[in-house]
RNA sequence: GGCACUGUGGCGGAGUGGUCACGCAGCGGUCUGCAAAACCGCGUACACCGGUUCAAUUCCGGUCGGUGCCUCCA
């Protein structure tokens, strides 16, 4: 295997860098997942995508991979301000659930979508709720080193206390505090300042809730990752990933608090995906224009149409999807299906075509460029059926997913149509034809009699 | 205002200092009883203006445009 090959763009030092783990043989990723309180849509699984390629291709280098995703139910407020409504209490109002009940449903939810994807299921799927008790220790710990201040409203990390806090993103902190939204109600002594605690006032409703410090309170919004990495992953882990956004803000916090308590560093490699825009604009959940899985399905593409799109794009350019480009990669995925579909009707066609293989993973192991490892596939020549099972494990497009071959019914239209052409009896065989195609075949005839394709 | 990214043929989308991406769509042809298929062939893309160079889409500078983040979001 082609070990020490990869390269990986780290956000960290904004460079290429040849990937090495920090242990051989077991690679440490943590992933930041979703905020489960409303349906996901194309652009957060698009993240997905991306990192379950991360994940393959590692395997593919003979790493063996441990994966944390943590999924958000505790809700997170609407806005900065004192005022924000809970995005979980939000959805729980509207249902008329309860925020555990919420999250319930938009966890089943998402792991639904998630296994249609075909996504490579994490070691670990860590719910913030469940540690809450590490949270505490872990606010406790900043708090003993001074890191953290009580304000009315709950716990804050001095930011300034942490001088290396702007590295990360290249904030320039002089300009954020100058900027045109800095209208920071609170008690906070610096712009940048985040809340690692929160306490709920007497008056605020709110039904998840620990106590501590004597009273209730909930932990702050980039809390959950330091503690799920420091308890399920240890210190200093090999790949964090997540999307651009989570870096001026939600990364840099999570450095913050997690190298000043625990005095190691985070992460190694830090890889970050691109937004999607979506016919023109911007994606976005408080817009709520995203399109989900299910509305793809109703134009009638796949969730695997969807991974193809995806897959034909970077990780790290601004890919704006239309369903019109969905419909290109739907066709690609077609062809790729079809030449599967020759390969069983080829007997000769074995062996497993390895130089294209490797061409195809060198592309990988190049920042994950899987445009270029589909024109590999696009290109390979002897097509079989061992070279296509490869590439459905490396990019798990479900391709192989269609029956082995087709059914006997299937078989035997076919039979039967070779024989009404041979005696030239065309209706019967165009009839056939309209048979098998209801079947989602279609029949080529070609100088060596007929073939079967997929039609869709 | 600050930070980051970005501008490739009809639509997407790689890549490179000097012959090829690739996919979808389109056009022509072959084959065919017919056919949506298959096969063969076809496009003088690299925002603009300078500079470096024997040579720039590729390097440097500037101009113009687009996007994201700075507020929950992948």
């Amino acid at each position: 295997m082609s070990a020490n090959k990869l390269k990986l763009y780290n956000t960290l030092g904004h460079k290429m860098e040849t990937f090495t783990p920090f242990n051989a043989g077991e690679v440490k990723i943590y992933t930041c997942g979703p905020t489960v309180y409303s349906q996901p849509h194309i652009g957060n699984f698009a993240a997905y995508i991306y990192w379950d390629l991360l994940v393959r291709t590692l395997k593919a280098q003979g790493y063996g991979v441990k994966r944390v995703l943590n999924l958000t139910d505790v809700g997170h407020l609407t806005s900065d301000a004192d005022d924000g409504e809970d995005k979980l209490e939000k959805g729980a109002r509207q249902t008329g659930k309860s925020v555990w009940e919420v999250a319930e449903f938009y966890i089943d939810k998402f792991l639904e979508d998630y296994k249609a994807l075909n996504l490579t299921m994490p070691d670990i799927l860590a719910r913030a709720t469940d540690y809450i008790p590490e949270d505490i220790e872990l606010v406790d710990a900043l708090t003993a080193k001074g890191y953290t201040y009580e304000t009315r409203d709950g716990v804050y990390y001095d930011t300034a206390k942490f001088p290396q806090y702007a590295d990360f993103a290249r904030l320039d902190l002089d300009n954020l505090r100058a900027g045109a939204r800095v209208e920071f109600s609170s008690e906070k002594h610096n712009p940048s300042d985040f809340a690692v605690w929160k306490f709920i006032q007497p008056d605020e409703k709110h039904e998840m809730r620990w106590d501590y410090l004597g009273r209730p309170g909930y932990p702050g919004w980039h809390l959950e990752c330091s503690t799920i990495i420091h308890t399920e992953l240890g210190e200093t882990i090999d790949i964090h990933t997540g999307g651009v956004d989570h870096i001026p803000v939600h990364h840099t916090n999570e450095i913050a608090q997690s190298e000043a308590a625990f005095e190691k560093k985070l992460a190694r490699y830090w890889l970050h995906c691109n937004h999607l825009t979506s016919e023109g604009q911007k994606i976005s959940k408080s817009l709520g224009n995203g399109y989900t899985l299910a509305d793809l399905a109703e134009q009638g593409y796949s969730p695997l149409d969807f991974k193809m799109w995806v897959l034909q794009g970077h990780y790290q350019s601004e890919r704006d999807f239309s369903l019109e480009n969905l419909e290109a990669a739907r066709v690609r995925r077609l062809n790729w299906r079809n030449r599967i579909a020759k390969c069983y009707q080829n007997p000769n066609t074995i062996g497993g075509n390895t130089d294209a293989i490797d061409e195809i993973i060198e592309a990988l192991n190049d920042n994950l460029n899987s445009p270029k490892a589909f024109a590999v596939v696009d290109a390979a020549p002897n097509d079989s059926l061992d070279f296509w099972q490869q590439v459905d494990h490396l990019f798990g497009l479900g391709l192989m997913d269609d029956a082995p071959e087709i059914t006997p019914e299937a078989k035997q239209l076919l039979v039967e149509r070779q024989a009404a052409r041979a005696k030239k009896d065309f209706a019967t065989s165009d009839r056939l034809r309209d048979e098998l195609l209801a079947q989602n075949i279609t029949v080529i005839d070609g100088p060596d009699g007929q073939i079967w394709q997929y039609a869709r």
